[in-house]
DNA sequence: CACCTTACTGCAATAGAGTCGCACCTGGAA
DNA sequence: TTCCAGGTGCGACTCTATTGCAGTAAGGTG
């Protein structure tokens, strides 16, 4: 559509894309051209994790009238939506995913990198967690500090 | 030892003191009256996590000239030494704790509260992660994310 | 005990992430 | 077309944490 070469799934993301903004006027929310910038970077960057500031830099490129701000304020109204999953860490801010991506998130205390795990992976230690303690484990949204296979193989 | 009140535990509270003072000298550190008097902090509160804010605060009350600066920097070098962890996450800054008092984080994503959880309870787990996917957990420092029972029982 | 090296400290400026108030704008229903 | 509530841009601000620099003092040596 009128647009750069994006990738060969550009139909499928403008799909994901009306879909969850749909969702949003569904809720009451209101469809903007801002809005509708940062659902579609978010899909289209949804093989990997962005940061919120990453996140502002992509729409930005595309369209620079688009404040930081807004950045936030929508990923915290896809979030309360329920669609976007917010994994923050203390290493260069958090990161935002789609929820249908689901997986466990092993935050390298190191270099910071997030490597997924399968989902699923802690479901019967979460059972065994929440009768111990009453802290329910969010088991679509499960983050686990740790040193990733890189930086195990440097020195320091 | 003149000093206010502290808990029964006094004696035990200076011997552990003194004992990681000793590591830092050991190492070519300097002992000097802000880094005593941070370290007791963190002895003292070593039933609970606490915050670089927190602690520069508790450091303040008898220290008042125990700079910001050098609270994080000793909290560096004690992390550094391998007597203390630092559990980041988004909410409010990391949080410390020693690490003789190892154990796992739930870290509760809607109020930010930190609950432990017995530690030993990943390594089934860890292993399998390990050999899936090269992500090392450190099991004496796994964080997790979820909602801890008080915020469960809230309506939002 | 005096001396000397250098680790440590206080201070202040700075950086980065995220939030907020406010006035203006606009989506979308009537 | 009109209207109004939700959204936006902007900028100032908060909060956590880091850093450069000059001065201070720990603690080993003679």
């Amino acid at each position: 559509m009128a647009g750069t070469g994006r990738s060969p799934l550009a139909e499928d993301v403008e799909a994901t894309v009306e879909s969850i903004l749909s969702e949003m006027r569904a809720e009451g929310g209101r469809v903007t051209t801002g809005r509708r910038a940062i659902v579609r970077s978010l899909v289209a960057a949804s093989d990997h994790h962005v940061t919120a500031d990453d996140l502002a830099a992509r729409v930005q490129a595309d369209h620079p009238d688009v404040h930081r701000s807004t950045v936030y304020r929508t990923l915290d109204s896809l979030e309360a939506l329920g669609v976007l999953h917010r994994i923050p860490f203390g290493v260069g801010g958090a990161v935002y995913h789609l929820v249908d991506h689901a997986h466990h998130h092993l935050v390298c205390t190191r270099c910071g990198s997030v490597v997924e795990a399968p989902a699923g992976l802690f479901s019967p230690i979460a059972e065994q967690v929440e009768a111990e303690t009453g802290f329910s484990l969010d088991r679509a949204h499960v983050m686990i500090s740790g040193v990733c296979a890189a930086c195990r193989s440097t020195p320091r």
